[in-house]
DNA sequence: GTCAATGCCGCCCTCTGCTGGCGTGCG
DNA sequence: ACGCACGCCAGCAGAGGGCGGCATTGAC
């Protein structure tokens, strides 16, 4: 009921039914209609009847978007009458007697057999006004609760003429017809035919006006048979109408107003009405699939003229609806009007009734419906994923198939989304790409999304208080508690209770308490040497009890003095080399001896540790070299003793 | 018949934001 | 040595913008 659904204000109805009625408009819609041009198989005529008083019928309901009865002005009613066309074949075939129309259940469009014709049918004589001279008969029925026959005394008839092309099978069929001869016949029958005479007009349902007409002086005459469907019970659940505009002609015709669905031509395949022949008969070609006009170019065909044209643009790039507020063009007006909408105007007519969102297109608030209603109308096949729209389904569907479409330029990494390449690129091969400052800590993160994770993890506030391992201390936030136990870092907690010994860990703090107690578990099973701690064990075994233990030497490069131990180096160079001095450090062995190295860990302060971790291509300072094993020989008897060592430069070593 | 308006489907893009594996520094 | 924390990173989904193209319909 596509047609019936457009509402047209019944203001702007009356309007342009006046304006058809200007004197000219007739002969000029006359010259270029169809009718000339096709010999008048059919035209279409449309009746504005106005009754100088309308019947009551029925509820109290305003139609202004169904101008069945429209309020002109005071009592004053346009009746709008619906044209029905017929082909020269249905003439034909029907013998002018049965006129089938295509119809249905919901609003059935039968016109009744001649013979049976109403009861209360009557004869007008309408009077066209841009040509009083002109009369037409009408041959009219209505039934007697709607308008007894005096009123149709005083009613009085405008005709509007339009032009309807003839279809091709029409013009094929137009020797069958004789020329004027079915439309006088017939009107001749209805003149002939008694009033009184048969009418299976059943009450309640469907009645229809009549309206036969014989054209002007233009020699090629239609049969044009005009319906008026006024059945009341139909427009029953008509929705109600805006009453502003009418009250009086509400007040004094109810029924009829509140029941007008008046002019329709509905098909019989699918739910379209139109009020317009021409219409109607257009709308049938969509249930059939001839498509005549074939592109050249990749043979798609299509219904009319003007979609080939479009498409072969499409082909040639012609693009005649350019815009002129920048450089873009279309090929139809609508991908210009959308453009300009999106671009220019900004004008978003469909708005979301639960929140603020309004697009431009319809389908664009159909899909964003669906972030409220969380309807997930695209299945994967492959997996339990369900997405809203087309594109997230197809952009899921790359996991399952593995496709990654982007690639980056520089590294050739490939990735499943653009987004995710155009990150990798900014972060990976980009320059002076923004970073992301925390703004509770300054800590500087690359990615957004990442800084949120930061803020929620480091910066959010804890409902309950986190205590400091090292001291009463308690707080609600996890940043604040972190930089709070670094404070505790270099502090020596560990204090021995026998002395003023103290240290950071406590494994030391035990270590030590073994000078107190003289306790030494730690034993060499060959030279039965004992150890307070197994780390100096270690370093007793490696140094006394491996045969392929090379010490490292540290030599003084202004000197020639070696050392075995690099602080005894440095302490050296001071005096020896005192502008080079800051430079020291040392250089461990060759590239076998270095692995050694590492795995053996060698073990300094730390200070140096860093230093010790590197390779021999490495030198930091001219002044000195290391070779051998050990950057540090504290094992060496010369130059250290084990209980010289502080526990955290042995555990070092060992970790190391 | 043409044209504009409208609607619909599709395609592709961007921006956004979350997630979890990974590497690494630190305690 | 080892576990943990945390930034880095790719993966991936949510939401929306914009255009291409076609079909239909009402008006002229
Ligand atoms: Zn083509
Ligand atoms: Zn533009
Ligand atoms: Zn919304
Ligand atoms: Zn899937
Ligand atoms: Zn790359």
């Amino acid at each position: 009921m596509a047609a019936a659904e457009v509402p047209v204000l019944s203001e702007s109805f009356t309007q342009i039914k006046e304006q058809k009625l200007k004197p000219g408009d007739q002969e000029k819609e006359k010259e270029e209609s169809g009718v000339q041009r096709m010999g008048a198989q059919e035209c279409t005529v449309e009746v504005e009847a106005e009754f100088c008083q309308l019947l009551d019928a029925g509820p109290q309901k305003d139609q202004p978007e169904l101008p069945l009865w429209v309020p002109v002005d005071g009592d004053r009613q346009i009746l709008t009458l619906q044209t029905l066309h017929l082909t020269s074949q249905d003439v034909h075939l029907q013998g002018l007697g049965w006129l089938s129309v295509p119809h249905s259940e919901g609003f059935p469009v039968m016109m009744p057999q001649a013979e049976s014709f109403l009861p209360l049918s009557s004869v007008l004589w309408l009077e066209q006004e841009s040509q009083p001279s002109l009369q037409h008969c009408v041959a009219i029925s209505i039934p007697e609760e709607l308008c007894p026959p005096e009123e149709l005394e005083r009613t009085h008839f405008h005709l509007l003429w339009e032009s309807v092309p003839v279809a091709e099978e029409d013009q094929e069929l137009m020797p069958d017809l004789g020329e004027g001869t079915a439309l006088m016949k017939f009107e001749d029958k209805e003149k002939d035919q008694p009033l009184s005479e048969g009418g299976p007009d059943k009450e309640g349902e469907e009645r229809y006006l009549f309206v036969e007409v014989a054209p002007d002086n233009e020699g090629k005459d239609e049969i044009v048979l005009t319906i008026s469907h006024l059945n009341l019970e139909e427009q029953q659940d008509q929705p109600a109408p805006d009453q502003t505009s009418a009250p009086k002609a509400a007040a004094t015709k109810p029924p009829r107003k509140a029941k007008g669905k008046p002019r329709t031509f509905q098909c019989d395949v699918c739910l379209f009405t139109s009020s317009k022949f021409s219409t109607f008969t257009r709308h049938k070609k969509i249930h059939n699939d001839e498509r005549p006009h074939l592109c050249h170019l990749c043979l798609k065909a299509f219904r009319t003229v003007t979609l080939l044209r479009n498409h072969v643009n499409t082909h040639t790039g012609t693009r005649p609806y350019k815009c002129g507020d920048c450089d873009m063009a279309f090929v139809t007006s609508g991908e210009l009007v959308r453009h300009r909408r999106y671009k220019h105007t900004y004008e978003k007519p469909f708005k979301c009734s639960m929140c603020k969102y309004a697009s431009v297109e319809a389908s664009k608030l159909k899909r964003h419906i669906r972030s409220h209603t969380g309807e997930r109308p695209f299945q994967c096949y492959q997996c339990a994923y369900a997405s809203k729209d087309t594109y997230k389904l197809k952009r899921h569907m790359r996991i399952h198939s593995g496709e990654k479409p982007y690639e980056c330029p520089t590294c050739h990494a490939r990735f499943t989304q653009s987004g995710t390449m155009k990150i990798h690129v900014a972060q990976k091969h980009g320059e002076n790409v923004p970073k992301h400052v925390c703004p509770h800590c300054a800590t500087v993160i690359a990615r957004k999304s990442d800084l949120r994770v930061h803020l929620r993890n480091l910066h959010s506030h804890t409902p309950v208080e986190i205590k400091c391992r090292y001291c009463p201390a308690g707080f609600h936030e996890r940043y604040a508690l972190i930089q709070h136990q670094r404070t505790h870092k270099n502090e020596k907690r560990f204090k021995c209770k026998q002395c003023d010994y103290a240290c950071k860990q406590e494994r030391c703090l035990m270590a030590h308490m073994r000078t107190h107690t003289g306790e030494k578990p730690f034993a060499c099973l060959d030279c039965n040497k004992h150890f307070r701690q197994k780390q100096l064990l270690m370093v007793h075994l490696r140094k006394y009890h491996d045969p392929s233990f090379v010490p490292s030497v540290h030599l003084c490069l202004k000197c020639g003095k070696h050392f075995s131990r690099r602080s005894n180096l440095q302490r050296h160079r001071k005096k020896c080399d005192p502008e080079h001095e800051k430079l020291a450090t040392s250089i461990k062995g060759g590239a076998v001896q270095k692995k050694q190295t590492m795995e053996e860990g060698p073990g300094s302060d730390n200070d140096t540790a860093d230093q010790e971790s590197n390779t021999v291509k490495e030198v930091q300072c001219p002044g000195e070299l290391a070779l051998g094993h050990h950057s540090d020989d504290r094992a060496g008897k010369s130059e250290s003793q084990d209980e010289g060592l502080t526990c955290e430069m042995i555990l070092n070593m060992m970790d190391k």
